[in-house]
RNA sequence: UCCUCGAUAGCUCAAUGGUAGAGCAACCGGCUGUUAACCGGUAGGUUACUGGUUCGAGUCCAGUUCGAGGAGCCA
């Protein structure tokens, strides 16, 4: 009986509530071993891994002989008795199926991902088939996880889902770190932020959030940065920098914890210790961007290593580099928030702080294990003039920004909104070297295949 | 754009300037509890590319291409 569709399939990750029963699977050999009249098969489904044993005396000859020369990938329909046994390797593992029949829907031939080690190069290239490993599967799945946990909580805090354009019209900030596309006679960018948008939508919606991919043509190669990645950016009404930072801290624990919660085996398989991250909950530790620089000239000032002094070298009204962001980051063990950057670093449309003109009302949000900054904010300007003479003093187009003064002109609010990236998100919760993988078909510099 | 490192079998890696090797994967055989099983066997190579030095180059030199890590910039 071959079961398209799955309704009558049984799915790996529920084994436990069917032991003693005939069930189906359907999914394909993730490895395979055998000793004599013993096949072991570990068959995915999607859902998890589970460890089938064909029995020589159990089956027909036929059938036994396809279960020794199953190779890797093979997709299959098999038929078994759920038995319990606590040496049953897989995931969530401890249920093994004692198989009856056999059904092999293709064999697979020479498949290049074998159960070894492999180089970063190779499986980057066979990422469509590289997203089959255990320990992709666990991260996708978590990112599945922290992206469904980012939607429900706006969506319960009365936040409305509101999509910004991602082709975008020339000017704006510069266009050196923008993909430019033909827009029939004229020339479009790819969306680096909604925000801007966002700004009009809070005046229509009041709490408003947009949600999807970003782009940016920026030639870095390190392990935080993708040229194309997930955003999401609330944006509210009515809002000043430190009601941001209670909402952020409260958005973010929500979805650490919902992984925490939803997703144990994933990060068990990934080798994560969830003590690390039990403890994020509000509030997170604030600290101002004077203090930064200080405890940062402190760090420097402690370190041995010539290296390391050199990459730590600060001075006020410079932006923190990676390397200032983990050290800082290393002496708090929840994400820290980083208030009142200099102006001069930070976009034209932040709100100065009272008093201080030189610095401004932003937070960015560093992520501890020196996975750094996870989510940049900011109250925004909300004069009309003040708007205007930013824009002149940074040499960007006004006319360009004319429909964004505007909406200071009918009916200002102090507003606030910030941006979190997924992939930054994820690397930090499941521990990974790299934003790479936290993402199914990353692109990076030089790399747009598969 | 800059700095550092790298490219040898399908994969991961060896190989004093002197015959190109191993493990895994594949294929054949053995084993009733394997967890990246184990044991025996078979097959598998334009050493990234171009040029140079040398009696002789995977190895030394120059250039090119591709890749990795980092800096700057950023989420």
């Amino acid at each position: 009986m071959i079961c398209y569709g799955g309704f009558m399939a049984t799915r790996i990750n529920e084994l436990s509530q069917h032991v003693g029963e005939t069930v189906t699977l359907q999914g394909w050999l993730y490895a395979h071993t055998g000793k004599g009249k013993l096949a072991f098969l570990q068959v995915r489904d999607g859902s998890g891994i589970a460890q089938c044993v064909v029995f020589k005396g159990d089956v027909d000859e036929q059938t036994f002989e396809a279960a020794q020369h199953l190779s890797q990938e093979s997709s299959l329909i098999i038929t078994g008795v759920v038995k319990a046994d606590k040496r049953a390797p897989g995931i969530p593992g401890g249920y093994e199926l004692g198989v009856k029949s056999l059904q092999v829907i293709q064999k697979a031939e020479d498949y290049p991902i074998t159960p070894k080690e492999h180089g970063v190069e190779f499986l980057i290239d066979n990422r469509h088939l590289w997203i089959r490993s255990s320990r992709q599967w666990a991260i996708l799945r978590v990112r599945a996880t922290v992206m469904r946990a980012i939607r429900a909580w706006l969506d319960q805090h009365g936040y409305i889902e509101m999509s910004t354009p991602v082709l975008t019209p020339s000017a704006a900030e510069g266009t050196s770190n923008l993909f430019e596309v033909a827009y029939f006679d004229d020339k479009a960018y790819l969306a680096q932020t909604g925000q801007l948008y966002n700004e009009a939508n809070i005046f229509a919606f009041n709490k408003v959030y947009c949600f999807g991919p970003t782009f940016r043509a920026e030639k870095s190669k390190t392990r935080r940065h993708l040229t194309e990645f997930w955003m999401v950016e609330p944006e509210v009404a009515f809002c000043d920098l430190d009601q941001l930072l209670e909402i952020e801290e409260q958005f973010v624990s929500y979805i650490v914890q919902t992984v925490l919660k939803e997703n144990e085996a994933e990060l068990a398989l990934l080798g994560r210790d969830p003590n690390l991250l039990t403890h994020i909950a509000p509030p997170f530790p604030r600290i101002t961007y004077d203090d930064a620089v200080a405890k940062i000239k402190e760090l420097q000032a402690a370190t041995e290593d010539p290296e390391q002094k050199q990459l730590l070298d600060m001075t006020w009204g410079m932006d923190f580099g990676a390397p200032h962001e983990a050290a800082l980051t290393r002496l708090y063990d929840k994400p820290i928030f980083v208030t009142g950057f200099p102006s001069a670093v930070k976009a034209f449309y932040m709100e100065p702080v009272p008093g201080r003109p030189e610095v401004c009302k932003s937070a960015d949000l560093l992520a501890p294990e020196g996975y750094g900054e996870i989510i940049g904010g900011s109250e925004r300007i909300s004069d009309p003039d003040l708007l205007l003479k930013r824009i002149h003093e940074q040499d960007l187009p006004e006319a360009a920004y004319k429909w964004y003064i505007e909406l200071r002109r009918y009916g200002s609010v102090p507003h606030s909104g910030f941006g979190m990236g997924v992939e930054r998100t994820v690397a930090w919760i499941c521990g990974i070297e790299h934003v790479r993988e936290a993402s199914p078909f990353p692109r990076l510099l030089n790399r747009l295949y598969p």
